[in-house]
DNA sequence: GCCGTTTTCGGCCCGACTGTTTTCAGTCG
């Protein structure tokens, strides 16, 4: 179909002043170089011993560049490296030393100071900056395989506040450490998560149950499961929390809380509190954790002394009960916070001035504009398609099977997606309330030519188009591809923009911001895509998009009709990158929807 | 090291658990 011309002035506008190719070949590239330097530094700084706030400095900086959403050589060159929160005069001297020599002085200093291997140890659980710099100077410890030494000759145990029961723990940590997997997809925490709450939910004595931490907050990832409970019997549960036949190992344990690892690596911690303390410590342990600071500094400038039991009034220690979390925003003089905001990204400040997005819901969903059927390598006709759709309350789903140089996944010849299109326009006409929009997925080749010429492009009804082979190929290359995807009139979408798998496979050399700036310049829509494996945009580029004015479609790239209710997962990513309802085109009812694809 | 509708100095979130300690430092959430 043919797409719009840009729409408003200011895509224009943008397009003029977009960044100059050489830079965009690095955009975002040097954000991630710096912050990881930064970071090291605060280890680094750590284990000298360095003033505790001077690491969280560093730490806070490496953040803030980590998740900013332009190119920091664009901040440098505007000289606005002092208005990023957290970078001050020094750590923005070291940054512009970066971006000028390509080294920092400072760094380079601390690196050569610090045996190679020391901060790895601090990855180990138990061990941290004081417990390594002490090994290190008494032991001359300085990697892992030391340490075990150390450990097993009982050499540590003759330390101050040392003894056999660190050896031993050390030695078991190391264990864990080596066995280690990455973080958890979210998708695969979800079913480990639902047979905890399913198990414990049948404890007596429990009241609440529900999960917290980074699952809560709908992140694509997890670094374990966190679980909260209300009960006036906390010890209760934890023992038969502690006794889940799941459990391998109980990392500790207390009175209100217990840590225990399940299915080899997976570390779940339990906390309990009494029901009446509900509303703070849901807030509290949904995090995250700069969230949880920065919202506690703003209650001190308030008076409060903010925990996960109370909320103190400092003056009179009068302690200040919620049911809900709501209610200890509210009283802090903010509205509700969702909690895929509540990374420290601005969200707070965003509150104070009363401009958070009314974020997207799943109910806003009318379609679903990628989909495979059995016309490819899917599973569902039409109808099962259809039905599966409408039980979700859509109006329509955009039929996209792929094209003849994706031969493994079934890919239609020229004949098989015209037939597609007329039995489509058949079915069509015995609907009621619904439309199947005839579509391709249609393969931008390994030259950038699209898989199928113009003329049979023009006479689908949606053009989605994305990248399978030759994923290898350089920065300039894949953005090459792409652009001129986005350049050709009769592409509606760009799926899976990154091709990352979570994982498995890391993004392709891509340049995401000189793709958006072209996206914005045609007004061609970047998928969101909603299969847990890609979640591709990510949270962060999607705030980008919505920051550019680039329009946003989720789909679930469903390869069988009960996948389209994968589409959650790509709601959690649109509301992670602060997306409205009216930002995704997906979310518009169908008479609203075809002008976006057909002038 | 950063920051400021109380501040340019003096704060920077707050609490649980462990192992060692005889009163608490270190680590983690
Ligand atoms: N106030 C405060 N809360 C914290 C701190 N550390 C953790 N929390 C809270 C917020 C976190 O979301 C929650 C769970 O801690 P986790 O270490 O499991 O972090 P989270 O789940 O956010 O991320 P993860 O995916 O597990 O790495 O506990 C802290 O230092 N201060
Ligand atoms: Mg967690
Ligand atoms: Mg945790
Ligand atoms: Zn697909």
């Amino acid at each position: 179909m043919l797409r719009r011309p840009p729409v408003d002035g200011q895509g224009r506008l943008a397009a003029r002043n977009g960044y100059s190719s050489s830079i965009q070949l690095f955009l975002s590239v040097k954000n991630r170089e710096i912050a990881k330097i930064l970071y090291d530094m605060a280890e680094l700084l750590e284990l000298k011993g360095e003033n505790r706030f001077k690491i969280i400095a560093y730490s806070k900086a490496a953040r803030a560049i980590e998740s900013l959403k332009e190119d920091i050589e664009d901040v440098w060159r505007q000289g606005e490296l002092k208005a990023i929160p957290g970078v001050g005069k020094a750590i923005a001297d070291k940054v512009r030393e970066y971006l000028e020599t390509g080294q920092i002085q400072s760094y380079q200093i601390l690196v050569a100071e610090t045996p190679p291997g020391l901060t790895e140890l601090l990855q180990v659980q138990g061990m941290g900056p004081k417990t390594v710099a002490l090994l290190h100077d008494k032991l001359g410890v300085t990697n892992i395989d030391q340490l075990e030494q150390a450990a097993l000759q009982h050499r540590i145990r003759r330390l101050p506040r040392m003894g056999a029961t660190r050896e031993a723990n050390i030695l078991k940590s190391i264990d864990r450490y080596r066995r280690r997997s990455t973080r958890i997809p979210l998708y695969v925490a979800k079913p480990i998560v639902d047979q905890i709450l399913d198990y414990l939910g049948q404890i007596p004595g429990l009241e609440h149950i529900t999960v917290a931490g980074s699952f809560r907050r709908g992140r694509e990832t997890v670094g374990d499961i966190d679980i909260l409970a209300t009960s006036s019997s906390p010890e209760a549960v934890i023992g038969a929390f502690v006794q889940m036949p799941s459990v391998e190992e109980v990392l500790g344990q207390g009175p209100t809380k217990a840590s225990v690892i399940v299915k080899e690596t997976v570390q779940v911690d339990l906390r309990i509190v009494d029901h009446r303390s509900y509303g703070t410590v849901i807030q509290y342990f949904t995090g995250s954790k700069e969230h949880n600071v920065k919202l506690r500094g703003l209650a001190l400038q308030r008076g409060y002394s903010l925990s996960e039991y109370s909320l103190k009034r400092v003056a009179t220690g009068e302690e200040l009960y919620f049911d809900r979390e709501e209610d200890v925003y509210a009283r802090l003089g903010l509205p509700y916070i969702p909690p895929e905001l509540r990374e420290d990204r601005g969200e707070i400040e965003a509150a104070l001035a009363g401009k958070l997005p009314r974020l997207v819901e799943l109910q806003d969903i009318k379609g679903d504009l990628h989909v495979h059927s059995a016309w490819s390598d899917g599973l569902g006709s039409l109808e099962e398609l259809a039905s599966a759709a409408q039980g979700l309350g859509y109006q329509y789903l955009g039929l996209c099977d792929h094209s003849p140089s994706v031969g493994i996944a079934g890919g239609l010849s020229e004949e098989r997606l015209q037939e597609k299109i007329a039995a489509v326009e058949k079915f069509n006409q015995g609907q009621d309330g619904f439309r199947m929009l005839a579509g391709t997925e249609v393969d931008i080749k390994a030259d950038g030519s699209l898989d199928y010429p113009d003329r049979i492009l023009e006479s689908c009804d949606l053009v989605v188009a994305s990248i399978h082979m030759a994923q290898n190929q350089t920065e300039r290359e894949i953005n090459g591809r792409l652009i001129s995807a986005i350049e050709n009139e009769h592409v509606d979408i760009i799926a899976h923009p990154t091709g990352r798998l979570i994982g498995r496979r890391d993004p392709y050399d891509v340049d995401l911001q000189a793709v958006l700036e072209a996206a914005r310049g045609t007004g061609t829509i970047m998928e969101i895509n909603a299969h847990p494996n890609r979640l591709d945009l990510d949270d962060h580029w999607s705030r980008v998009a919505k920051d550019m004015g680039v329009p946003v479609a989720i789909n679930t790239d469903s390869h069988a009709p009960d996948q389209l209710r994968l589409m959650s997962y790509g709601i959690r990513v649109a509301r992670r990158g602060w997306l409205e309802a009216g930002e995704v085109v997906n979310t518009r009812p169908l008479t609203d929807l075809l002008p976006l694809l057909d002038r």
